[in-house]
DNA sequence: CTGAAAGCGCTTACAG
DNA sequence: CTGAAAGCGCTTACAG
């Protein structure tokens, strides 16, 4: 006892880079993220670090900056912190990175990566049956003429196309009518509302271009939603702040964070078979769809 | 070069652990923030991210989720990892955690905290200045009735209603008239809207706060800016998105996140003497104030 | 210049 | 039950 108040006096900490080396483990899970600014990503890692808890773990966290070369370089980094497992909430990670981290310690990703890597788990959202529920929602709203705008040419944005594509081929509405903000967003939006055939709804790919969009149309003098529908996706806070507010497809962010953090888990028991969920989102209905 | 062929074949990658061990250094910076779900913290986050590579520091991230003994326990969880300086960008930390913290390393704290800690450096914000600024601009407008509404009672709260106090008092304006969110809010919204001498302006502790105000009046009808005139603190995000678009007092968040890593490179160069900073806000006139 | 030894601060298995 | 030794994977200072 009286050593251990010695001890304390003296403010001695147990050094926990001694314990990792000598234990082999760290009792740390890496969590790197895309883009931290992004709310859905901050929500996605605070399930992650409640689920951590419940383990005994702490989550340290990689700020990727939406930089692909420095979300890899924490890949890596990660790894050789020893962290005891490490989930990505990113697509851009090099998946020849993972693949090797995955070696060294359990990974899961979060999101629809190009090409899988091998003994990597995975959590997608189902991005075509989201787009397909937001279109369908239009369309029983009455509209016939709905374009899709997006602003990425990711592996998520493209299968929200897809979505859209079969849900208005299958409703017999319009041709579908893709519109890019990425070369020059201003001539786009303009060719899209100002011609003389404009759709009467739009869904974006995702909740800030959906807001690009009702602001060019409020410019205009095109009311939300009485003469322009709009739908957005991933729920983020923006979609409450804006006026109108704004319809579009929420994923259960705080339970993916959960879930990917039991998908490590079962590593650790011992699971050497690959896993793949896809979660299902859900259509959040507000103002800007009438 | 055979060895070394070999070694990347296998996967090979040093172990940071160890290393650290050895060289008793990590190369680590732990940032700690309160909420990363704040665009504020993040921003700073990102500024101390930048200005780490420059001195080949990696920044490792502790979450703190708006629990004060989550992010205390994070101070003494980063100097257990020995990382070679901490940045804490929240007031929420206990004083004794963060005095230990120094023995070990050097430490950084960006936030007005309600007591220093001994051998800590720190970043705070002109929050008195700031308010006052705002106030200012207000009684410039012409306006003679102003509110200050805070939801909180943390210094930096605490502060601003200093700076909305003082302000008030030298222009010879409205007796103060402070309304605390923070118990009932419903019910302080309508004494502050509904009597019969309502403020022609409001100064908010922050943006939410100030959102909060708008949403209110635009409920009961008053409109924004004729009727009312709504200031908020922080430029965030939803500064911008909202309607109208809210004047707000704006923090460079990028360069108090440099200056907190550049106040810990001159205690790696060996300064003993406690450093604390001040930083000089800016208004950021929008709509909402006329 | 090369190679083996000592040691960073712990934990764990073992001898006493 | 207590105490000393071995070893985690590196780096560094030193002997050859």
């Amino acid at each position: 006892m009286r050593i251990i108040d010695a001890a304390d006096a003296l403010g001695y900490r147990s050094n926990a880079v001694a314990r990792a080396l000598v234990q082999g483990r760290t009792a740390l899970v890496g969590a790197i993220a895309t883009d931290l600014a992004n709310p859905y990503h901050s929500e996605v890692i605070g399930g992650i670090e409640r689920a951590a808890g419940a383990h005994g773990l702490e989550v340290v966290i990689g700020h990727g900056q939406r930089d692909p070369r420095r979300i890899t370089r924490w890949v890596d980094r990660m790894i050789e912190l020893n962290v005891d497992g490490l989930i990505v909430v990113s697509s851009w990670a090099e998946p020849s990175a993972l693949a090797l981290a995955a070696a060294a310690a359990p990974v899961v990703v979060v999101g629809r990566m190009p090409q899988q890597a091998r003994d990597v788990d995975s959590i997608v959202s189902d991005d075509v049956g989201g787009a397909a529920m937001a279109v369908r929602h239009l369309i029983e709203r009455g509209h016939r003429r709905i374009a899709f705008v997006t602003s990425s040419d990711r592996p998520a944005a493209m299968a929200r196309q897809l979505g859209y594509e079969t849900a208005v081929a299958e409703a017999d509405a319009n041709v579908p009518h893709v519109v890019s903000l990425a070369d020059d967003a201003a001539r786009a939006l303009a060719a899209l509302l100002d011609g003389r055939e404009r759709p009467t709804a739009v869904l974006a790919n995702n909740d800030v271009t959906a807001v690009r969009v009702m602001d060019a149309a409020l410019d205009r003098g095109i009311r939300v939603p009485d003469q322009l529908a709009v739908v957005g996706y991933d729920n983020t806070v923006m979609a409450s702040l804006v006026r109108p507010t704004l319809t579009t497809v929420d994923q259960p962010n705080d339970e993916i964070g959960r879930l990917a953090m039991a998908m490590l888990a079962e590593r650790f028991e011992g699971r050497r078979v690959e896993r793949h969920v896809t979660i299902s989102p859900a259509l959040v209905v507000r103002g800007s769809s009438g």
